[in-house]
DNA sequence: ACCTGAACACCGTTCAAGT
DNA sequence: ACCTGAACACCGTTCAAGT
């Protein structure tokens, strides 16, 4: 008749099993952390993990969604300042997890399931990029300007540059897009 | 007193393993292929290969270097074309590589070797667009544009996109150079 | 349902030993 | 100088067994 008789329930498990996987895998990267030194962190044998999740490719995916869901509901707070500030934005915020979206490129090859994710996510922040551009362009050119401004921010995020020549690349690239 | 002794110099040995890793770093990726399949391929143990390479990253930089110097010499060919062309062709080239930059990303921040081929790749290729751009432009504006440019390359590049994406991407690109 | 100890398969690399 | 067989350390994952 009890209804609440563990101390922790499944999802609270997980949660730490993926708190654990997301400091390391930001921290020293995705390759570079061993299932066990993250069983390790939440208190666990390695072999644990795998009652939560499928393989290590699941958790990774599931510490994305994570990241995503918490990062875009800020995002969406930049989103009415002007073009250059939001690329700002982006690149300052995901260069914070630079390794992990190097990561998500290496493994886009090697993993369908990273590699939805990756899809799914360039369409996304695009399309929000796509409704600010000027209306005047066509359709092929918006499209060519996004693409241009996805993998500028990608570029900025994952090569090592200083702040200033990241700060200028923004408005070099947003000069562009100066409404008519 | 005999000068040629052996059937295989050294460097034709080593020439072997440089074309059988090359083969399969190209079509598998450098993470998908063990040291022991380059070794067959080539007709040795796995561990001769460390006669002949400190590691498996120093094969690597090897075959980067190699086909650096090989392609190198034909874009110099194509240089004197429209920029957009140049674009294009270096995008289409790269393509064939894609795997193998998508590993020197990856990898960059493991290895240091790796970081500094990277480093000077980047810097050759962005001079040579660097000097192709309007002699209008500030020096910083010049560095800006090289930098979208050369991320908006490896981002054609690495990205699954179709050829006219590819395509109608360079020519935006190039749209903005348009001497004054 | 939840977790473990022990094992498996695979991989890069090393080393003592051979020619 | 050049190459090998055997071993080492490490890793993701599985599985039979425990509670």
């Amino acid at each position: 008749m009890p209804v609440n008789k563990r101390a922790e329930p499944e999802a609270e498990k997980k949660a730490q099993l993926m708190a654990a996987a997301r400091q390391l895998f930001v921290q020293d990267g995705y390759e570079s952390t061993p299932m066990g030194r993250i069983a390790k962190a939440a208190g666990v044998t390695p072999n644990t993990i795998y009652w939560y999740f499928e393989d290590k490719d699941a958790l990774l995916l599931a510490v994305l969604d994570e990241l995503f869901q918490e990062n875009m509901a800020t995002f969406l707070t930049v989103a009415r300042k002007p073009l250059a500030e939001q690329l700002l934005w982006l690149v300052q915020t995901l260069r914070g997890f630079s390794r992990l979206i190097s990561t998500v490129h290496a493994r886009v090859r090697e993993s369908k399931p990273v590699d939805q994710w990756h899809s799914q996510f360039h369409s996304i922040v695009e399309q929000l990029f796509a409704m600010q551009l000027p209306q005047e362009m066509t359709q092929a050119a918006i499209a060519a300007e996004v693409r241009i401004a996805a993998f500028t921010v990608e570029g900025l995020v994952t090569h090592v540059l200083d702040d200033d020549a990241v700060r200028l690349t923004c408005q070099q690239l947003a000069s562009r897009w100066a409404r008519a």
